[in-house]
DNA sequence: ATGGGGACATAACCTGGTCTTATGACCTCG
DNA sequence: CGAGGTCATAAGACCAGGTTATGTCCCCAT
């Protein structure tokens, strides 16, 4: 669910939810068990974990940790809230990751370009796989398509690029790192969502999509792949916009499947089986023509390529 | 990645990343196209916004709109934050929706009894539709095994439930909501990660596995689908700790296909191919024998098949 | 049994950030 | 050329959260 929904009643939702530094201790706490030693860890006092937590419990109305003299452990209810705050902390460390590399612009030791979905979905995690990896490797990014990668890393201004595409630009050499897919998908009401049968190349272009607006990536691929015919329900200018219209049941939508992976995996949008269309699309690392670059590109293109 | 890596440096999260109020008000500025506008959605003044903008922009060390005397339009770089930023309310409106369902236990013109699985992955989806069409609806929400949301349907404390598991528990009807698969997932290091060919039954009986601990209801449909044979390599007590063993390229794991979903489409996990195995579970919405629930409950279920 | 140590709670005080109101500067359009 | 929109600046009030110092409770080892 995207925030263009009706917003949730009863003020921002920065009054309901703890604030990260205590979902971050939240975790701290189930992890180790006591909230002196997740405040030792947090660099904070024990009584401003203890104060925190109490707030927080407050704040939702639910009693989180049992405290006990011996330490404490999450309640039933805590486990559960446990779980949902990993996953806000889980999106931070991602926005952290990723913006810390689009400030360090220039004079960084790795040098990344890479098109706009790659930076969006994957790179995030790549970036923390490689903090994990090499501490202290300072990133620099730089987003843009296919042709504004090239040139980065043509004119020495990138050290590894990122792509997505049909075909690798020239002067470049390439790795395939992984596989994104268009894949039609519809609001799980929408008479689709119950095929079985594939819906046919000649279905797809005679039937009108919601789609991303003329001249996105996206909607080149589609009209690749469909010989230059889709026709438009709805042409918006934003991944977010269509994801919202399709699971406003609108119609069907095509999209990346990395934007829709959560989406389908909850079910608020139902995949649509497709048949005799070329929708896959390969994810490229590339770097200029000659030998895989060294030192911490390198480094990066094994994390994403498995190790 | 988990929180149990070692750690970002540079000081706690929430000193990095702009905390919810800010996210929100940026998401509303990419929206509007004014930071006024945004201000006045928020019921927050023209200057607070302006000022808030301004230090989001000095705490990360980018440009993220472009003001001019017409209005703000994100930079390229805001268009990236942003969508970082949306991660995070999404995973922010989740945790909300869950920890008010999970405060206002009683008395609610809702009960939902729930499974750990649904309640951690699903039913926050489900309760921000259910309050996008029906706003003001009061949800509490019980978690449970099967036998305990069964339980608390026939005793009348619940008004719906959701469990997932091969049979539905005596004295309640039942609806199918949707599926759930294990899944065998390794690191892409792994060999199996290359394979294409499926894993067979025998063989993933005799393969160690990084496994939950026995009685666990993952653990419950390993076995019974293997016929009680599955070999642990590693028995961990939770989720997200199996996750963290398998990415660390540990070993092979099995795990709830919605549990390693975000994991698989990053790539930081692989799913193996298996043949010859039922390792699919229904997620079935039950309620006590007799006509399907009516108002509420009868509103989220249908959410649940899709309106 | 008894003292040490760990764990959590309470109290008093401080600091810092963030909001508000009240302006000012700038651009566009009728 | 004035009206209405936008954003920025300035000054003051306020509250949240942190810290240190201390108290209570329980376990355990001597």
């Amino acid at each position: 669910m995207t925030s263009e929904t009706p917003g949730p009643p009863g003020g921002p939702l920065a009054h309901r939810v703890p604030d990260l530094a205590a979902l971050e201790l939240l975790l701290a706490v189930a992890r180790l068990g006591s909230l002196g030693r997740a405040a030792r860890e947090l660099g904070i006092s024990q009584p401003a974990a203890s104060g925190r937590v109490r707030s927080m419990e407050r704040q939702l109305g639910v009693a989180l940790v049992d405290r006990s003299p011996r330490g404490s452990r999450l309640t039933e209810a805590g486990a559960l809230v446990t779980d949902w705050a990993r996953r806000i902390v889980e999106a931070a460390e991602a926005f952290d990751v990723g913006a810390q590399a689009l400030r360090d612009r220039r004079d960084s030791r790795l040098r990344v370009a890479a098109s706009m979905t790659i930076a969006e979905y994957l790179l995030p995690g790549w970036l923390i796989a490689l903090r994990a990896r090499r501490p202290g490797t300072a990133v620099a990014l730089l987003a843009g398509n296919s042709a504004q990668v090239a040139e980065r890393l043509l004119g020495g201004e990138a050290d590894l690029g990122f792509v997505e595409g049909l075909r690798v630009p020239a002067g470049l050499d390439a790795a395939v790192v992984g596989h994104d897919r268009l894949v039609v998908v519809t609001a799980p009401g929408h008479a689709w969502a119950r095929r079985r049968t594939p819906v046919s190349a000649a279905e797809l272009a005679g039937t009108p999509l919601i789609l991303r607006e003329e001249g996105s990536g996206t909607r080149q691929v589609l009209d690749a792949a469909l010989g230059g015919l889709a026709a438009p329900l709805m042409e918006l200018s934003s991944t977010t916009a269509v994801k919202s219209a399709a699971v406003s049941c609108a119609g069907p939508a095509v999209l990346s499947e990395l934007a829709v992976g959560e989406e389908v995996l909850a079910g608020r949008l139902v995949r649509v089986p497709v048949a005799g269309v070329r929708l896959r699309r390969e994810l490229r690392a590339v770097w200029p023509t000659g030998p895989v670059p060294a030192g911490p590109a390198r480094e990066l293109l094994g994390l994403t390529r498995g190790a």
